[in-house]
DNA sequence: CTTTACCTTTACGTAAACGTTAAGTAGTCT
DNA sequence: AGACTACTTAACGTTTACGTAAAGGTAAAG
């Protein structure tokens, strides 16, 4: 009897809607059993939001995350699946590198405006904590 | 005499669609100068668009990035002004964090993946080069 | 003058990702 | 039994970020 979840459950955890849950499960991002006509998550769906949500910070579109959380539990049997698979990670580690570089490019540039800015306040006598 | 550019040439360069930039300054993100009725886009108009696509990017929505690029050339003279501006920058940098920590955790596990599946394929005597 | 290239405005259309009622079901508490 | 709580489906609405005609202006080349 391993653990399991409700909707509103998940909802909380993750903050967002039972709305965006159910649109997911439309979508065929999560597939949860039913006790009757609820919804029970299990830990592997719940394992699927946490990645959904990840992509979803990242910016992906719903449709790239249904492709990346599919392959994730993907059947590792078939050498074609398996070769295309590889074929996505490469495309996706560039897209994911160029925003680390996008990152890493304004986080420099808002250290130094932090700096002129707290510099600026201070010449005027103004607490920036 | 600075360089100036016309809207096809912004179009070429970051590979978007002319409807894309005048979109742009529809929403109040960008102010080329006219000759006539035709758009000129001076050097500061190009580093904004600049700003503009790292932003999308991203992930970030045009809204947010037109706060973003309007606080870039705020007069910086105002007491309250700068301590927005400084609030702004901390509330972004958590963001951009969260999203490099996401991005670093999926390449680790891109890396996993990638190992065991060169791992499975060169085990049935498969090339993955 | 006509064609061509490049640009313009106006405005309706669209896909994605949910929000928002509305109306009903099902188990629990009093 | 009645009310309360948590859930359900169904369906129309909304925002963002452009796409896509339609209809036309303007300068230079032929």
């Amino acid at each position: 009897m391993s653990q399991t979840f409700s909707i509103t459950e998940l909802a909380e955890e993750f903050d967002v809607t039972t709305r965006t849950i159910r649109y997911y499960e439309d979508e065929g991002l999560l597939k949860p059993t039913r006790q009757g006509q609820r919804r029970i998550y299990n830990v592997g769906d719940r394992v699927r939001l946490k990645l959904i949500m990840r992509g979803k910070r990242l910016g992906f579109s719903l449709a790239e995350i249904k492709e990346m959380v599919n392959m994730y539990d993907a059947d590792p049997s078939e050498v074609a699946q398996l070769k295309l698979f590889l074929t996505k990670i490469r495309e996706r580690r560039a897209v994911l590198m160029q925003q680390r570089e996008d990152i890493d490019s304004i986080l420099g540039e808002l250290d130094r405006l932090e700096d002129t800015s707290r510099g600026l306040l201070e010449s005027k006598g103004v607490p920036t904590e």
